[in-house]
DNA sequence: TTATTATTAGAGTCATTACTCTAAAGGTCA
DNA sequence: TGACCTTTAGAGTAATGACTCTAATAATAA
C-alpha cells in the first residue's frame, strides 16, 4: 500500500480508539514506523488528513442513503440503511466525537459539512415519505420532517452516547450489540407512526436483531 | 465573590464560548487578571475546575428532574421539565460538548457521570411513567422505556448538533429560539403516544413555544 | 504589636506538538 | 552512466500549556 494511504489508515484507526485529540503527528509516524518528514511531504497537516478521511467517510454515507428511484420501499430497506449507517458512524466514530472541534479549526470542512447535512436530512426525509408512499406509515409532513431530523441526531449521537455512559472493557466485542441497539432505539422511534398491519412484521424484524439496550446490565429497568 | 467562585464562573463562560480545549488555564487566569499561581492555589488542577462545575451541573439537573410525589403530572409539568433541562444543558455546554475526552481523562468523574445517567434516565422514565397514569399516553413499557432513552440522548446532543449543523454568528441572540426548537423536537417525538384528546392542547402548547426548526432557513423543506 | 496563616504575583520549568529543513536514498529514463 | 524527480530520514525549532516554586503581601489572631 502506499504511504499515502497508510498513513490515511492507521490515522482512522488511532483517531478511533484514542481520540482525534490524544493522536498527534509524531504518534501516527511513528505507529508507522516512517519520519515525521515523510509524512508532511504527504500531507500539509493534520487537518488535511482529518480532511481526506472525512471525504471518505462523505462518499460512504451518500451511496447508503441512496433512494431508489425504480421502484418503492420496503421494511427491509429501512433496515438496510440503518446498518449501513450505523456501520459506517462505527467505522468513522472520531468525526462525530470531536466533530465540534474539527468544523471549528477548519472553515473549509465546516462548510462542507452543513451542505452534507442538509443532503443527508434531504435523503432520510425521502426514506420516509417513501415509505408512507408504500403505505406502512401513517403520519403528516411536519411529524416525518421532525422525525427525519430526530433520527439524524440520534443516529450520530448514537457511539457517542454509548462510549460516555457505558464502561466497555473490550470495544470491539460489544460493538455489533451496542450496534443493533442503536437501531432498535430508532425503530422505537418510528413504531408509533407505522400501520397497525406493519406492526407485528416489524416487531419480528427487530426480535431477530437481538438485543436492545434494555436487556444489557448497564440500565435501570 | 471569593477567587475561586470567579475561577470557576469565568471557566465556565469560557468553556462553553470557546470549548474546554481551546482554554487553557494561563487562558483564565489572564481573563480574571490573577496570576496562574493563585489560580493553582485554589485548584489542584485543570480537570479539578471541570468537575467541581459538574458538581454544580449534576444538582441543578437533580433538582430540576424531581418527580412529585403528592399528585399527578400534567402537560404543563412536562414543558417544565423541558425547559429547564434545555436550559441547564445551555449554561453548561461545553460538558455534553466535550464530555467523553473529560470522562476519559478523569475516572473519579467518569464513575459519577454514569450513576448520575442512570438517576436521569430514571427519572425520565418515571416523568413518562407518570404522564401515563395520568391518562396521557397510550404506551407500553418497552415503548416508554425506549421514548426516556431517546430523549436523554436528544436533549443532551442538541446544542452540539445545533453548534455543528447551524452557523450562527451570534450565539446570544439565538439561544432561546434554538433551545424551544428543542424542545419542540421533544414533543414530536412524544405526539404519537398522546391520547387523541390531549393532542389538541399539546399543540396548542408547542405553538405558543414559537419556532420549530423547520422554519428556521437552514434546514430543507 | 507580632506571630501565623491565607492569598497572591510572576518568573520559570519541563514536556509536548505541529511542523520545517536539509540531505540522503531510491527510482526512472535517456 | 548520469540527470532528474520522488520519497524518506531525522534532527531541529518555536510555540504552547499545565503546572511549580519562591517570595511578597494581606488578613487574622493572640
Amino acid at each position: 500500500m502506499k504511504t499515502r494511504d497508510r498513513i490515511i489508515q492507521a490515522s482512522l484507526e488511532m483517531f478511533n480508539e484514542q481520540g482525534e485529540r490524544n493522536v498527534t503527528t509524531n504518534h501516527i509516524a511513528a505507529a508507522l514506523s516512517i519520519s515525521p518528514g515523510n509524512l508532511y511531504y504527504h500531507f500539509k497537516n493534520k487537518q488535511q488528513i482529518i480532511y481526506d478521511i472525512y471525504l471518505i467517510y462523505e462518499k460512504k454515507v451518500d451511496v447508503n442513503l441512496q433512494v431508489p428511484t425504480d421502484r418503492g420501499l420496503n421494511i427491509n430497506d429501512k433496515l438496510t440503511y440503518l446498518q449501513s449507517i450505523f456501520q459506517g458512524l462505527w467505522d468513522f466514530r472520531f468525526l462525530h466525537r470531536d466533530l465540534q472541534h474539527l468544523l471549528q479549526n477548519d472553515e473549509e470542512l465546516h462548510k462542507r459539512y452543513n451542505i452534507f447535512f442538509k443532503r443527508c436530512l434531504k435523503s432520510t426525509q425521502d426514506i420516509y415519505f417513501g415509505l408512507r408512499e408504500s403505505g406502512m406509515l401513517n403520519a403528516n409532513d411536519a411529524d416525518l420532517r421532525a422525525l427525519a431530523l430526530n433520527t439524524w441526531i440520534l443516529v450520530t449521537s448514537w457511539f457517542g452516547f454509548i462510549h460516555s455512559n457505558l464502561l466497555i472493557e473490550n470495544e470491539q466485542e460489544e460493538s455489533r450489540e451496542l450496534l443493533n441497539a442503536g437501531i432498535y432505539q430508532i425503530f422505537a422511534m418510528e413504531r408509533p407512526f407505522l400501520k397497525e398491519e406493519f406492526r407485528e412484521p416489524v416487531a419480528k424484524l427487530v426480535e431477530q436483531l437481538g438485543l436492545s439496550l434494555d436487556q444489557l446490565s448497564v440500565l435501570p429497568s
